[in-house]
DNA sequence: GATGCTTACGATACCCGTAAAGATA
DNA sequence: TATCTTTACGGGTATCGTAAGCATC
């Protein structure tokens, strides 16, 4: 049993049991990428993979146990470069950052300012993408640290942390006869065509949950991933808006009035999400303590050490 | 980076720095070894050992952290192949119960006789030692199963379940003076000459405690690691024997009697433990079950796969 | 002087990649 | 037929063990 078997029994997996795939995703050659999958299994004793002739279909019962295992002993390697790294290079690294258009654009920016003056010489990896990506970027390795408001509460793999609540807002153009309508309802709302983000992303569901409990149906015209693309087209006249209040900026939105409806739909609440297991190096943490200074190293790492195998 | 290299590492840390040992322990040379750690130490670029010229003293700060990730890889490792063989060998393997004296010989033996009737194939292998070399073998990876009454419960590493509970007996020479001082009280105890478990065994420090409150000083005359020993002494008049109850047969024990004192010495509770993250056989589960129908397999690894890794 | 670690060097085994053959869709 | 996997084989590399040299106690 060595390392490349490992890594190659974990890629086999991700690439769904396509070996050249694997191969190239190692930069390896298919042949070898074949003998070792055989020669790992002659050792165990044990097929990994369910095979029908020559191709390989799925994971075999000892296969799925093993890839646990297998996870978590590739995991702890890299933890082991990750403490290298920590001591002989200290204030030097790589952070990865993977998060959605919301919180990059409109939450992290002043954290990211102050990380940068602090730490100077740590490549600050940005990524964004969609909760769900997310979470899959942050299981493989791929991120350390990952901030949304959906997907990431659910996965046993990853400990979450409160970042900060938040509220949606309606905006319109500057004008529009909503604006006399205060306070504002779902019904006067929803006479309005809608645009807003699309499914699994920054509180939509939150956005349905409301109107479906006053059992109102909305017309949603256009769903978009930012608020920047949603509030495009309601200057446009598309539709009235529904967006994250912390993506509203008065000055910057000039032909656009935000309109106040915390009332309306529930508390979107945004998390930090680490993978448990993940080894990170001490200015990632100091990255989350800048988000929220009550999440402290100490904090953190009692959470995302306690792991259950199973 | 590679198994050797770990290996020789955990080895390295288990050997007192001792290089020469280490290869004789692993079978390989002491230039190997050398070498191995030299490459690894290169590819981290950290120094994983504290060196006075050529000799190693022990671990570098960056080097505890290493042999705690090392440790769980190399465990993993072994989990892997022990997952392997609960497929290919399904009901054949073996399994290693570590346990004092007093256990191995009056508490397993009906547990063992069960056992082998269901899993005659599995090779049963008891090991006998004091409970601190239990609990090291249970960390060392040597044994599945640890059975006894002290120094399991303060390792965090390991998950310990009550076994069963249980008191002292006093045993005289049948005809003894004692035997008409019903109940026993510590002070009558104290007239004579104790003969007792060595520290550490078998419910030792309760015996201990009860006299210390009493503020009665004993005279132990003579302590033994098991009852068998306790009751040659007294059966030759050296003195009253304290022992387990369990340990005490009125038929084989013919020349000795067993007086009841479960009001003078505390309650000693038998722990069985497995370390955290140590993967074990169904049948190893078993065994445990059949100890005590309550720790069925669900709610042994419920503990035993919880870890923290830090 | 005995023990323990490192370096040098030759033999071996392992790993990789090319190429050809066989299987699957 | 195109894609994919396995087997065979040769070249390169890494690992291992012996032996010699050197440091430590």
């Amino acid at each position: 049993m060595n390392f490349q078997q490992l890594r190659i029994i974990r890629e086999t997996v991700r690439r769904n049991f396509n070996l050249t795939e694997v191969s190239n995703a190692l930069y390896t050659s298919q042949s070898g990428v074949s003998k070792h999958i055989k020669d790992l299994e002659d050792e165990l004793g044990v097929e990994l993979f369910i095979r029908k002739g020559k191709r390989l279909l799925g994971l075999t019962e000892p296969g799925k146990e093993m890839v646990k295992i297998v996870e978590r002993m590739l995991l702890d390697a890299k933890n082991i470069k990750t403490v290298a790294e920590q001591f002989s290079q200290q204030d030097k690294g790589q952070l990865t950052i993977a998060t959605t258009h919301t919180q990059a654009r409109y939450a992290l920016p002043k954290v990211v300012m102050e990380f940068k003056k602090i730490y100077p010489r740590v490549h600050l990896k940005l990524h964004q993408g969609s909760p769900t990506e997310i979470a899959q970027m942050l299981l493989e390795g791929e991120a350390d640290i990952g901030v949304a408001t959906e997907a990431l509460g659910q996965i046993p793999e990853l400990a979450t942390f409160n970042y900060y609540s938040w509220h949606h807002s309606v905006i319109v153009p500057t004008g529009h006869t909503l604006e006399s309508q205060q306070p504002l309802t779902l019904a006067a709302i929803a006479e309005f065509p809608i645009v807003t983000y699309h499914e699994g992303f920054t509180g939509r569901a939150l956005i349905e949950k409301a109107f479906g409990d006053a059992q109102i149906a909305p017309d949603v015209v256009l769903s978009a991933l930012d608020a920047d693309v949603i509030k495009s087209y309601v200057e446009l006249g598309l539709g009235v808006g529904i967006i994250a209040s912390v993506a509203f900026n008065a000055v910057r939105d000039g032909g656009l009035t935000m309109l106040d409806c915390s009332h309306l739909f529930g508390e979107n609440t945004t998390r930090i999400a680490v993978r448990r297991g993940h080894f990170m190096r001490r200015f990632a943490y100091h990255f989350i303590e800048l988000c929220s200074p009550q999440l402290t190293e100490a904090v953190v790492t009692a959470d995302v050490s306690v792991i259950a195998l199973d």
